[in-house]
DNA sequence: TAAGTAGGGCTTTTT
DNA sequence: GCCCTACTTA
């Protein structure tokens, strides 16, 4: 960035010190040369000292940056500034509670200390296990509760739901709720009412029903609910609207229990980590808050003249109101880019800075309520821009732009015009541009990303600038690759280097999902109970094949070698040993290995986990995708990997936006995974429980089932993340995707180019083989077709699939209901038809069964599998019964194929039963009774299917 | 021909 | 849970 001296409105902002402002520095304007001048100015000023000044950045790095800055820009050397308040709110309130805050959980009414040996947890994973431990005591002691915890199948879940509330400013104490934090759990009607009516308008004029409608028509689909549910007819009206009535009877909901179990869980978590003398980073923040309140002696010793915060698209609800309260006065400086908000998962409201005012006068108010905490005026808030770009050329910058209006999906509908009002454009300072911007698409997209890559470097056609000013052609460094998932990154990563091109991945890896740490898991999992899922990936991983594994599992003939390496890891004695011997003996080395092995070691340090629980731990880590620092030594001249959100601030010549395919890049946004979750509708249970004929059984709640489809998905994060990616380029933007390119590339103004990648100008170098080679010696490993391979060579028509599962998992739940003395009222046609075949029936039901069945085609050994929907079994028959809808009718003679591949294995699994087959239409409740073909029959079409 | 219904495939980011 | 696509219905 050349922005030396500042421009005029940076010079602006940099004079203006006193009072409120609100800055809109978009990407590359100077932000923090801007900053880091007006803090110069700042204090330069007669008495003012830098402990007046309170600097907030999001990042520790750029804390650091920022103060070297400061440092050359300003009177101060290095020394004097070393304590000065120029850090992330996280180390603030680390420092309040260090200096004053030991008494702070007794504003709780928490009966402990902070002291100086309270650690941070900073490894989320190590935290979850704590958690952990902490939940299951609290299970055993509050048997009140077993409830709750019987609907929930994952009580860890209660640690997001905590750190949530943490970061919205709502916390337990002793009595109830601190401050007026309950009212955030009720939720309000209002808010959801409009949210309802919104989703509920008709649409096309009133000709076509309202997308809430729509959406409810699976309502009750694979559910269970209590009798009082209203049926599906009931709650989507007879119209194009769902009834207004249903808006109240899904938001009325007497959660004063479920607001207990919540504050009591939360309540006790703190005191136990006080207790074990940890907190996380949301406590940090929690206790901070809760002393600047409740203390006003020290609130008011803390108070600093000028407050500055950078990044704060990036703030939280709780960082807001924690900067009032540590302001004396309204000098009070944010600056933050609203399009640059991709941080909501790590709690940033982005409404912090685009409904600034608001938000101020609410928070102060609130602040205010009891006490006058807030003293300063909050009015007049100036605002300011910053729009003179120093990184990239016009080009790039107006492309940007395109970013935050294009539709994710085909039905997104984005309102362009309130969009473009929102955004300060961006002038370029270039004096040139030579952009090249385009998109690539390709089945073997790594590959093809590799061959542009080779491309690119050396070629004056995607020249960048160089340090004398002068276009040059790019070399690797100039080049970084950016994914919205680590995933594809790692995966191109290892491509890369097979192929030798100088490639690094910056940032954190999932270590616990690379091949080692998969191995320790499977190696572990073999230890602990010779688990099939252990044994499949080591069998795997020796080249097995999945039919081949099936056989080894089913019979339990491991392979002699694998067998004595296991005997030799039931002697070692630590976990630690296991993982070397593992890693040792599949030649994992290098510094992710290194990584696993060390988090394995602490952990068992740290903790008081058994094997069964380490097991546990690497499935949550690989689950949860957690990263750790790897150094990974790169070349000097290398490209680099990176996520997304990992690039916030830094800018690159060239910039391969890669993995733009569908279900990839716009991602799931809304709400979902929590059981529990808040505003704008309150605290609610997904599941709940019911003692109904002494007998524990969990309905779903039809309830937040409705309300659910009442919060539409947002994907304006998902177009904020794309225009961050863009706005890094300085020169040349390249989008690639594989054989589905999302909606997003599509709709940019950008035309899409087929390739096939050429790399045969490289060497290819692939890993070495595994140590265990097994011969296995069965008869699996031929050739298997299933019916959906005759479906895709076109011997049978599509239309088989999801309906059968479905109607298997239904019957599961009806005949566990009817076990259990239940009754469960069928909703709708599909559970009518389940329920009223169930009710003809008796004997033994199978449901979801595979077969497979072995035919001798042209003296090749081929087996034929696939999965029956029912097979009911009395005393004399064993009938097959296949659920289709009236849709399939029309391709009955397919159905009749693939039912008698089944027909085969039946009539051998039951000699003395009569075998008979039927297709059940849940149209009209008909049962179809349906021949069988020969073997004969079925072997003429396997030859059909062979020869193409 | 537009609207409604059903089935298949997918599901992340980290101070 | 949601989007896309294929199919049916009025």
């Amino acid at each position: 960035m050349s922005e030396f001296p500042p421009n005029d409105k940076q010079q602006t902002l940099i004079n203006s010190t006193e009072g409120l402002y609100l800055v809109d520095a978009g990407a590359g304007t100077g932000k923090t040369f801007t900053v880091t001048r007006r803090y110069a100015n700042i204090i330069d000023q007669d008495g003012v000292d830098p402990e007046d000044i309170l600097l907030v950045t999001f990042t520790n790095n750029a804390a650091a940056e920022m103060r070297d800055r400061i440092v050359t820009q300003s009177n101060y050397g290095m020394r004097e500034l070393t304590d000065a308040p120029i850090q992330t709110f996280h180390s603030l309130a680390n420092d309040l509670l260090e200096e004053h805050g030991h008494a702070a959980p007794t504003h709780l009414g928490i009966d402990d200390r902070i002291t100086g040996s309270t650690r941070l947890i900073e490894d989320a994973l190590i935290e979850k296990a704590l958690f952990r431990e902490f939940i299951n005591q609290f299970i055993d002691t509050n048997p009140q509760y077993d409830d709750f915890f019987a609907a929930m199948s994952d009580a860890s879940q209660l640690l997001d739901l905590i750190k949530e509330l943490a970061s919205k400013g709502i916390f337990p104490d002793a009595e109830g709720w601190h401050r007026d934090g309950e009212s955030h759990l009720d939720g309000e009607f209002e808010a959801f009412e409009s949210l309802f009516e919104q989703v509920n308008e008709p649409r096309n004029d009133g000709s076509k029903q309202s997308a809430l409608r729509s959406k409810l028509y699976r309502y009750g689909q694979n559910k269970v609910y209590t009798p009082e549910a209203p049926a599906k007819e009931e709650i989507r009206g007879d119209g194009k609207q769902v009834p207004t009535g249903v808006a109240a009877r899904v938001f009325e909901e007497d959660r004063s229990e479920l607001k207990a179990f919540i504050h009591d869980v939360y309540h006790a978590y703190l005191s136990f980590a006080l207790r074990r003398n940890y907190l996380n980073f949301s406590f940090l923040q929690l206790f901070a808050f809760v002393l600047l309140c409740e203390d006003h002696d020290v609130r008011e010793a803390v108070n600093f003249e000028y407050v500055m915060i950078d990044e704060f698209q990036d703030s939280s609800e709780i960082q807001f109101k924690l900067s009032l309260l540590l302001a004396g006065t309204s000098n009070i400086c944010v600056v933050g880019d609203w399009k640059q908000s991709i941080y909501s998962f790590q709690y940033a409201d982005v409404d912090n800075i685009r409904e600034f005012e608001g938000r101020l006068e609410r928070f102060a108010a609130e602040l205010n309520s009891d006490h006058e905490r807030i003293e300063f005026p909050l009015s007049p808030v100036t605002r300011r821009k910053l729009d003179t770009n120093y990184r990239s050329t016009q080009s790039v910058l107006d492309f940007s732009e395109h970013a935050l209006t294009t539709p994710a999906t085909g039905r997104d509908s984005v309102d362009v015009a309130a969009i473009r009002e929102k955004v300060t454009s961006l002038t370029a300072d270039a004096s040139y541009d030579n952009s090249v911007i385009e998109a690539i698409q390709s089945e073997d997209e790594q590959e093809a990303i590799l061959a542009k890559i080779d491309e690119i470097v050396g070629n004056d056609r995607y020249a960048v600038e160089g340090d004398d000013g002068e276009l040059r052609a790019p070399k690797y460094a100039d080049i970084t690759v950016l994914t919205r998932t680590r995933d594809f990154g790692r995966e191109l990563l290892e491509i890369a280097n097979q192929y030798d091109l100088p490639m690094a991945y910056e940032g954190g890896i999932e270590v616990f999902r690379t091949n080692a740490a998969k191995l320790l898991l499977a190696w572990l999992r073999i230890l602990e109970r010779d688990a099939d899922r252990g044994w499949a990936l080591v069998l795997e991983e020796a080249g097995c094949t999945i039919d081949e594994t099936q056989a080894v599992l089913k019979h339990e003939t491991y392979p002699e070698a694998m067998v004595e390496f296991r005997e030799e890891l039931s002697e070692l004695e630590t976990l630690g040993g296991v993982a070397r011997r593992v890693f040792e003996c599949y030649g994992c080395e290098g510094p992710t290995a290194d990584v696993v092995l060390h988090t394995i070691q602490s952990v068992q340090e740290t903790t008081t986990l058994t094997r069964g629980d380490v097991i546990q731990f690497i499935e949550d880590a690989i689950e949860a995708g957690s990263t750790h620092d790897v150094n990974a030594g790169a070349g000097t001249d290398s490209v680099t990997v990176q996520t997304i959100h990992a690039t916030k601030g830094l800018e690159y010549p060239i910039v391969i936006l890669a993995n733009m395919n569908a279900h990839k890049f716009p991602s799931s946004g809304g709400r979902g995974g929590n059981i529990m979750y808040t505003d704008p509708v309150g605290l609610r249970q997904r599941k709940h429980y019911s003692e109904a004929h002494g007998v524990p059984y969990i309905y779903d709640n039809w309830k937040v089932d409705v309300l659910r489809r009442c919060l539409p998905r947002e994907y304006d994060e998902e177009r904020r993340l794309l225009y961050v990616a863009i706005t890094r380029a300085e020169n040349h933007v390249i989008f690639t995707a594989g054989d589905s390119p999302n909606t997003f590339i599509e709709e940019l103004p950008v035309e899409i180019t087929d390739v096939e990648p050429d790399l045969s100008s490289f060497d290819l170098d692939l890993p070495e083989s595994t140590p265990f080679e097994v011969e296995i010696t069965t008869q699996a490993g031929t050739p298997r077709f299933s019916p959906h391979t005759f479906i895709d060579e076109g011997v049978f028509e599509d239309g088989s699939g999801g309906r059968g599962m479905e109607f298997g998992s239904k019957v599961h739940e009806f005949a566990e209901a009817s076990a259990l003395g239940e009754s469960v009222t069928p909703d709708g046609r599909d559970e009518t038809n389940v329920q009223s075949l169930l009710d003809s029936l008796d004997g033994d039901l199978h449901a979801e069964k595979q077969a497979f069945l072995p035919l001798d085609v042209d003296g090749e050994r081929v087996t034929i599998s696939g999965v029956i929907d029912l097979l009911h079994v009395t005393p004399e028959r064993a009938e097959i019964v296949d659920y289709k809808t009236d849709l399939d009718r029309r391709a009955e003679s397919e159905y009749q194929k693939q039912l008698s591949v089944y027909y085969h294995v039946v009539a051998e699994l039951y000699p003395d039963r009569e075998v008979t087959m039927a297709i059940f239409y849940t149209s009209d409740g008909e049962r179809k009774p349906i021949e069988p073909l020969s073997k004969t029959e079925l072997r003429e079409l396997v030859r059909g299917v062979r020869n193409g």
